[in-house]
DNA sequence: CGGTATCCCCGTCGATACTG
DNA sequence: CAGTATCGACGGGGATACCG
């Protein structure tokens, strides 16, 4: 992207955040993501090649460090400097909008991969039983190859699974994705698509009754979409 | 720019605010541009051809409105909507981070035209003497066809001229584009540089020593730059 | 003033394959 | 895991000219 040539500092910001994925890696560096793939897990949609591109570009511009580089370190990680830590209430703000004035989403947005990478990061571990929880999430019309996830709760750290864990089940939620996708972001409770069964949860009575607690959703379901 | 595929807000709302130009065309409507032609100057580098295509999407996606539009009226004009209005504090944010955190200005920014256009929406004219004002701005370091400009001040308005009017000049202020650029970006203070002489003001000793208090600077400026 | 029409270039991005 | 190399296509957007 050539720049703007202002010196208006809308212009000079938006020079490196308007380009295409900028803020989306960003979203992702302020959820917490340090590794490359992490990165790439929330961003499935962009090339590595590109993606390693703008990661230069968020260092060049002082937004991002790389801690490990020329320690030689084997674990190469990102991480936000200070005008990085900045931008998070500028991308609270955008994402606020979006929430309450962006567009409906289509069925091409629904990725069930992303929902599920995205709901591991607000999971109430707290909250979980003692030791190890599993939670499978079958999206009923997806194809094949996403329609099961699994979530592995242990210890307060959550892992996203493609393929079935060696753990047993503890609860098995059953959704379409658009049913999932609107409850975690406030367009519907959940209580209500359970009870009408658009959402099905099956196992232990007590895992089943707790789980409610567990699902935090979207940091913006709490804010009222206008449109 | 084609879309992310994600229903996150933050995608959502990049899918449009990030398009090229889209954020300071967006801030011209914010400072208060209705006319096709005020926004083009706000915004000089854009074609006519995209300007039209972007306005299109914005009313598309709801944020700008052309209350004239099928009236038959012969003054077409652009207005923010409810959701277009709601971004002003985000284009504050961004305009605030990138006043402490952008890169710095380079030569090729400093636009002189660009600076007067936006110099002449932020003049306290409050403080101005009765009738007309006409002070004129020389760069002394720009090509010919933008060395000076006018602004005619009269009854709380402000023109821009890129020729002499018919009027006297009431007040010559000279000096680099940059030097008065820093000044209005907050980076220096006004008085200094008119100690110092990067800055100089010609005219009536009443006007003279009203001026500083005329220009209202930046809406940034008085946001303290961290690089 | 407020746009259109047309042409064409070049940079961006995507796809695929490969590597330390 | 964390990228790199290479290639090709597309389309956004820049330039110029024109119009009601």
């Amino acid at each position: 992207m050539s720049a703007y040539r202002q010196f208006c500092p809308l212009a000079l910001a938006s020079e490196t955040l308007t380009q295409r994925w900028m803020l989306l890696i960003l979203r992702e560096l302020c959820a917490g993501a340090r590794r490359f793939s992490d990165i790439h897990r929330g961003v499935p949609g962009i090339r590595p090649t590109l993606l390693k591109k703008r990661l230069d570009t968020l260092e060049f511009a002082g937004i991002v460090a790389r801690p490990t580089r020329g320690t030689g370190s084997s674990k190469p990680a990102y991480a936000l400097t200070t005008a990085g830590e900045e931008l998070r209430p500028v991308l609270a703000g955008i994402a606020g909008w979006g929430q309450r004035w962006a567009r409906d989403v289509r069925d091409d947005d629904l990725d069930p991969g992303w929902l599920v990478w995205t709901m591991h990061r607000r999971l109430n571990t707290a909250l979980m039983p003692q030791g190890r929880t599993v939670i499978q999430i079958c999206f009923s019309d997806a194809p094949a190859h996403q329609r099961s996830f699994w979530l592995v709760c242990a210890e307060g750290d959550v892992e996203v699974c493609l393929k079935p864990p060696r753990f047993d089940v503890d609860l098995l939620v059953t959704s379409r994705v658009r049913a999932l996708a609107e409850v975690w972001r406030g367009l519907r409770p959940l209580d209500s698509e359970l009870r009408c069964g658009r959402i099905r949860v099956e196992g232990a009575p007590k895992m089943r009754r707790a789980f409610p607690s567990w699902l935090l959703l979207s940091p913006y379901a709490s804010i009222e979409r206008q449109v």
